[in-house]
DNA sequence: CCTTGACCTAAAGTCAAGTTCAGGTGCTAT
DNA sequence: ATAGCACCTGAACTTGACTTTAGGTCAAGG
C-alpha cells in the first residue's frame, strides 16, 4: 500500500495530477484510510494501463470507460478487447506518420548542412527533387508522399 | 497560386486553420491580392514543414520562430539545423515509447483474447509474469520496463 | 504547545490550439 | 437587382488536461 506522494515519484507525476485522475473516475474503488487515499497494486497496474492509453491518444473521459468496464467484470472482455484493438491500430498509424515525420526531419538536418558548406541554398535548390543523393532522395521522397 | 479554399482542400485543413496560422506568423510575407491570401509553393512547402514540425511536437510560436529565422536568411542555417536536429532526437526518442506502448497493447489485445476463451481472468492472474508464452512475455517485459 | 509536513477538498485559473460568431466585401448566375 | 458563394476581420468562445489557490485535518518532533 502506498501513498499518493510515493506514487508520485514512482511514476514522476505531480500529487495533483493523481488526485485529478481519482476524481474523473480512473481509480474506481480505491481504498481510503481516514479519507487518506491508498494505492494498492491494482492502482499501480491501472497507473500503468492509464500511460499506456493516454500515450495512444485516448481521452481521460474514454479511460474512465474502461476503468468502469473493469469493474463490470467479465461480460466486458469483448469491449475491452475490442479497445485494445483499436487503440493498437490507431499507435500502428501513428508510427508510419511518425516514420515519415522522421524522414523529414532528417531530409532537413541533411539540407541545412549542405547549405553551411555552400553558404547557400542555390545549389540545393537545383537538386531538389531529382538529383538528390540517393540516400537522401529516399529520405525527400518517403516524406513527400 | 492558390486560394485559401483550395489549399484548405489540398491538405484538409480547415479554412479557419489556416487563417489562425497566418495569424500567427506562419506565412511570412504571404502576397495578398485584394485583401485575399493567395499562397504559392513557398507557402505549400511551409504547410509541410508546419505540418513536419507540429507533429515532432513543437509549438506553433517556435514554428513562427523557426519561419522568422528563414526569413533572415543564410545567416541563420545554424539555427535552423540545430533546431531540426533536437526535433529527430525527440522524435527518435517518441517514437521508443510508442512501441512500448504498442507492446503493451498487443499484450492487452492477447489478454483479453485468452481472458474471452477462458470466460474468466483466472488463469491469466497465475500465469503472469513468469508463465507467459515466450512470445507474450518478450511483449509484456518491454511494456513493463 | 506549536510548528512542520503530508495529506484532504472545492473551486477557480491556465494554456495551447483551434473554432465560432457577427458583421462586411465583392463576383456571378438567375 | 438580388441571392448565393467564397473570401475577409476582430473578438469571443471552446476543449482537454492539468495546476493553483485557499482553507482545513492530523500526526510527529523540538
Amino acid at each position: 500500500m502506498y501513498t499518493i506522494g510515493q506514487v508520485s515519484e514512482m511514476f514522476s507525476l505531480p500529487v495533483s495530477t493523481l488526485r485529478y485522475y481519482d476524481k474523473e473516475g480512473l481509480f474506481p474503488g480505491m481504498e481510503r484510510q481516514s479519507g487518506i487515499r491508498k494505492f494498492s497494486e491494482r492502482e499501480l497496474e491501472a497507473l500503468r494501463v492509464i500511460e499506456c492509453l493516454k500515450r495512444s491518444g485516448l481521452e481521460i473521459k474514454e479511460i474512465k470507460q474502461f476503468m468502469e468496464w473493469c469493474v463490470e467484470g467479465a461480460s466486458t472482455y469483448p469491449e475491452r478487447k475490442k479497445l485494445f484493438e483499436a487503440r493498437r491500430k490507431a499507435v500502428e498509424e501513428e508510427m508510419l506518420r511518425l516514420q515519415k515525420t522522421l524522414d523529414m526531419l532528417r531530409f532537413k538536418c541533411w539540407y541545412y548542412d549542405t547549405a553551411m558548406q555552400d553558404g547557400s541554398e542555390d545549389r540545393l535548390s537545383e537538386m531538389i527533387p531529382d538529383d538528390l543523393p540517393p540516400e537522401i532522395k529516399k529520405l525527400y521522397d518517403n516524406a513527400h508522399s
